[in-house]
DNA sequence: GGTATAAGTTAGTTGAATTTAACTTTGTTA
DNA sequence: TAACAAAGTTAAATTCAACTAACTTATACC
């Protein structure tokens, strides 16, 4: 149907979440895990049920229905790739990646999301295990100063001879 | 004091950017460029005023006060570095990215902030105009296949001599 | 088995941000 | 200068998401 807000994803993945390590997903948990009081969860939750995302047995478990799940797996893969974007890539602390990946994730389109996936890929696939441009950028970023490009290239230049060993 | 909502930030941002070419502030043009109705324009204004952010004389023009001009400041910058990112970085084309950059400026920390600041002066102090990893993760992007590191590394060797002349 | 404690629920409130509908002010122009 | 249109305002209602306080159910253990 209509789109999910931001909070009720946030609810969706948080059980998703909890279960993936707990398989047991309560009403506490969630409240804890959101850092909500419990009728809010209470609340939300029934929210939910009435749009057949969760099921939840009064005063028992939670469980996420099937399309509850996809839509739950939705968020949590654009939190993931987030996290790779900012840890990864950027090199962002994981503490710092992970709440800037928790309040991008819900304003994110598609067409980013898919760039973003093939920028890591990019990076993940070079064959110099980490590509010079990237280390390159991680000097700058902490020195504010650029490697002399001669090295740049130098470095590059290994790097091919390593490449068509390889081949 | 304490933090602005995301509503709030967005009311700020665009005084400013309106005022940026029209100079002359009303209370309609907030609520097109929001594409909202007068009343929750008018009711916005009212609350920015309240915490002195916005003066407005009634039924007259809109402006920031010194204090909401560098709330505005801040907001808008964000914007325009994850435009740039967004769009000069990663390819997205404009009008994605500028939908993205509104809807995640609200919700960045400073830390990634501050790196993407670097990785744009990165690639802008290129000393190729273009850094040739990133014309290759373009093609990759478009194509999904990765250039052979051979030629990637034969691209970065032209690019050493020619920098090399610059020195 | 009966009671204390933990977990969950319900009801009612608050605050933010929007809306519609009805009203007022401003300013242009016939 | 009267009246009309455009802009702005106010009031009242709605929705969302949180909260507190008071209540109910489940469980655990003596």
């Amino acid at each position: 149907m209509g789109n999910l807000t931001q909070s009720s994803e946030d609810y969706l993945e948080a059980i998703l979440v909890i279960s993936l390590d707990n398989n047991i997903v309560r009403i506490k948990d969630l409240a804890k895990y959101l850092k909500v009081k419990t009728p809010s969860a209470v609340s939300a939750v029934k929210s939910l049920s009435k749009k057949n995302l969760v099921r939840h047995e009064h005063y028992g478990y939670l469980e996420l229905t099937k399309k509850g799940e996809v839509a739950a797996k939705a968020v949590y893969k654009r939190h993931k790739i987030l996290f790779k974007f900012l840890h990864d890539f950027l090199g962002i602390d994981p503490e710092i990646a992970d709440k800037d990946a928790c309040r991008i994730e819900h304003h994110v389109t598609p067409e980013t999301m898919n760039r973003l996936i093939k920028l890591i890929e990019f990076v993940e696939t070079c064959p110099e295990k980490h590509p010079t441009w990237l280390s390159n950028f991680y000097h700058f970023a902490r020195t504010g100063k650029r490697l002399k490009p001669c090295k740049e290239a130098k470095e590059s230049r290994k790097e091919m001879f390593k490449a068509n060993k390889k081949i």
